[in-house]
Formats: C-alpha cells, structure tokens, sequence
DNA sequence: AAATGTATAATTGTATACAATTTGAGGCGA
DNA sequence: TCGCCTCAAATTGTATACAATTATACATTT
C-alpha cells in the first residue's frame, strides 16, 4: 500500500499514547475538570496515566497548538481553557465558517459523498418522525461533518472539527426540544436542496439562516 | 510574578529545542525544500540539527496540529504541505477571518491598542512617502497583527497569524509595485478611521474592500 | 519471473537517566 | 518584620536506552 493511499485514508493503525493523553486532557479541560491557571505537572500526568514523560510531553505541545494550555519555558504547563467569551467568539467564527463550508461543499461535493449526505438526511427525516432527540443530536453533527468533507480543505475541515468538539463538550447540547425537531429538519433541508441543485449562494443563505437560528434556540 | 501575569505577558523565557525545530522545519515545508510526500526521519532530523529525538518528536507533533504534516503510526511522518488550491482557499478564509476581526476590533480595542495602531499607522504613512517597500510590507504586517490581538480573542489571533504566515512563507510578497503605495495607505486609513470611530460596519466593509483589493493586486 | 517466507536492519514508541533551571524553605543581617 | 542570600528539592529540557513494529534484502518455492 503507498503512502499516498495513506495520507488520503484516515487509516491510523494502532494509537500511540500520546493520542490518548491529549484527548483526555483536552476533555478534562473542555469539560472543566481542569480549570484555567491550574498547573500540568508532567510527573503527575505520568503518574495519572501510568506512563513516561515522553507522551505526556508530545500531548503537552498539541495541547499547546490547540491553545488550550500555555507553557512557559523552564516553568511549565498551565491551563488556559476557553472563557464565556471565547465560546461566544467561537460561535461567530463557526457561523462563518460553516457559511463558507457550504458554499464550497456545493462547488466540490462528489457523487459519492453526496450519496453519504442524502443517506444522512433521510436518517434525519426518520427520527424526526420518531421523535428521537438523543439520535437527532448525532446525525446532526455527521451532516454538518459530511458538509466540511466536502469542501476537500484540510484547514476548513480542521477548524470546524475543532469548533464543533468544543461547543459539544463546554456547552452539552439540549436544544432539541421537541418542538424544535421539525424546525431544525425544514433548516437542514433547504442546506441540503442548494447542496443538491449546486447552489452556493442558496446555500450560504441556508445556512446562515440555520447558524441564527441554532444560536437563537441554543440561548433563548 | 503571578502565573496569570505570565499568562498574558508574552513574556516566555528561552526558546526551547523543539520550537525552534518546529519553526524550522515549517519553514522548509512552506518554502518547499521540503515536499509533499517526503518522509521526516527522527534521527535524520537528530543529525541535521545534532539534537536528540525528544524535541524532534516534539516538533513533529506540533507540525501534524497545523496539519502540514500526517503522521502514521509505527510508520513515521511525511510531509503534506500545502498545494495552490490550499493557498488559494486560505486567501478566502483569511479575508473572512480579516473582516470579523476589524469588526470585534472596533469593539474592544484598548486605548493603549490604539495609541499603538496609531503609531503605526504613523509609520506607514512615513514609509510611503519615501516609497521604501520592504520596509512597508513589515509594517503592513504588523497593522494587521495589532487588529488581530485587538480582538482579544486567542482562537482568532492564532488562525490569523497563521494564515499570515503560510502566505508570507508560499507566496513570498512582492505585491507593492511602487504605484501601489498610495492605494494601499488609503485603504489602511479607511480601516483605522473606522476603528477609531468604533464602526463595525464600517470597518467591516473597509477591510473587505482592502481583502479584495489585495487579492487583485497580487494576481493581476 | 512472481510470489512467499524469513532474518536482519532500520525506525518508531516508550521509559529512563542526566543536566539545567526554577521553586521554596530556612537562615541571616539590617 | 522585611529583604536577601543560600541550598536542597522539585520540575523542566534534553539525551540515551530499550521495546515493539515495520522495512528491506535475500533465499525459497512455484
């Protein structure tokens, strides 16, 4: 197997521990069991985690790339964390970016992946009718993820991963009241229609429309 | 000295191995001495820059979190880069970026922020009058990095700077052909006037006119 | 010649060891 | 009491050692 197939899969093998370790810190982080200005100790991460200093030190430097952590040279790690405003800021941000996402998704989606996002929808169809809100949240997140897929840029991709990671962890989603379901399925079908017919500028309006709205039902 | 002072000073000590490996080896992706595909080596790193593996490891980590390169378990790292379409989609993200950042701008810069948007500003008026273009494309990105951190927001600020220097480094800039100048100064005034008034608005369509405008500038 | 198996070398993943720096407690003098 | 020094302990930065996995070369078989 080349390499090239490689870097195109999202085969990975097994995962070292590092993976590991900056994953769970960054949800501790995330989710508040670590709190901004507290310290990582390194030999306390090892000892934690029952490994060596060497993946605790690689976890350390993503965490830093995530700008979740600042560490000052000689005297350590310490958590930065995202603040109200900074998740604030972030839903902005995303906003934006998912508005780009579309519109490129609709200029560069192939027949395969467009095949993925109606399966998608369809599920999506079906529990709305089932009334299934926990199922709903799920296929919410694969539909927009399949959008950013889409666009076939890594750095767009990324950062909307990023954002979506964070929002769902610092902010639990509970904005699927029931009543919201039909509404939120009307929203993802005009994304899904200007995705379809290859209509950028419908689909930015789309989903800027969908974004207000999300916000609005998130905050009212 | 406090932990939170340290958090928001810059203030960071020496430089340890593994940022300036990091730095270096970007910079070899960005500029193309290093290629798609290539296969970064541990010990051959360790050789070139006579460091052992730990902060080489370190790097690469860092390097896989900009996803300049990918990295495979058990198999090692190969550089991924950038192709034209990336650079080109970076132009659209950073111009997005650009205009939501002159927007928080005008709503939270400081007056020290201001004083030194300002000075610089000053600086640029200067620089054009005697037509030095190095010196111009320097304060030009120090403009741009004072609105950045005006915003006062971590997640914003990285993802410019960043997209800064992934075009400095790629797309070396040669864009202020002398007769440009004039034009550059107005549209960096119109975007200063309008965080001097505290205008989102205004700001925001400034800075999108000037994102246009460079991009013309550099293509044409 | 192509495919397969195997042994060895090369490389990555992880742990540990050592060096350099920082932290913090105690002692000392003003 | 306060500031300043000193020195040991703790912590980070870096190098090296060992383990596990992968790559390569070569022999064997078909």
């Amino acid at each position: 197997m080349s390499i090239i197939q490689y870097l195109e899969d999202g085969r990975t093998g097994d995962i070292p521990l590092f993976s590991d370790l900056y994953q769970k810190l960054q949800e501790d982080i995330l989710t508040g069991k670590l709190s901004a200005g507290d310290k990582l100790t390194e030999v306390k991460i090892c000892n934690q985690y029952g490994v060596s200093r060497t993946p605790v030190r690689e976890a350390l430097r993503q965490l830093e790339m995530d700008g979740l952590i600042r560490t000052i040279p000689n005297r350590g790690a310490f958590v930065v964390g995202l603040s109200e405003q900074d998740i604030s800021d972030i839903y902005t941000l995303r906003a934006m970016a998912e508005v780009q996402a579309v519109r490129w998704a609709t200029q560069r989606i192939t027949d395969e992946e467009m095949e993925e996002l109606n399966e998608t929808f369809e599920f999506m169809q079906f529990y709305t009718m089932k009334n299934d809100i926990p199922k709903m949240l799920n296929i919410n997140l694969a539909f927009h993820q399949i959008i950013y897929n889409s666009t076939h840029n890594r750095l767009l991709i990324q950062q909307l991963t990023n954002y979506q990671r964070y929002l769902r962890y610092c902010n639990p989603s509970n904005y699927y009241a029931p009543g919201y379901l039909k509404d939120v399925l009307a929203e993802h079908r005009a994304i899904y229609d200007a995705i379809e017919e290859k209509d950028p500028d419908a689909g930015a309006l789309a989903m800027m429309k969908h974004m207000e709205n999300s916000t609005r039902r998130k905050f009212k």
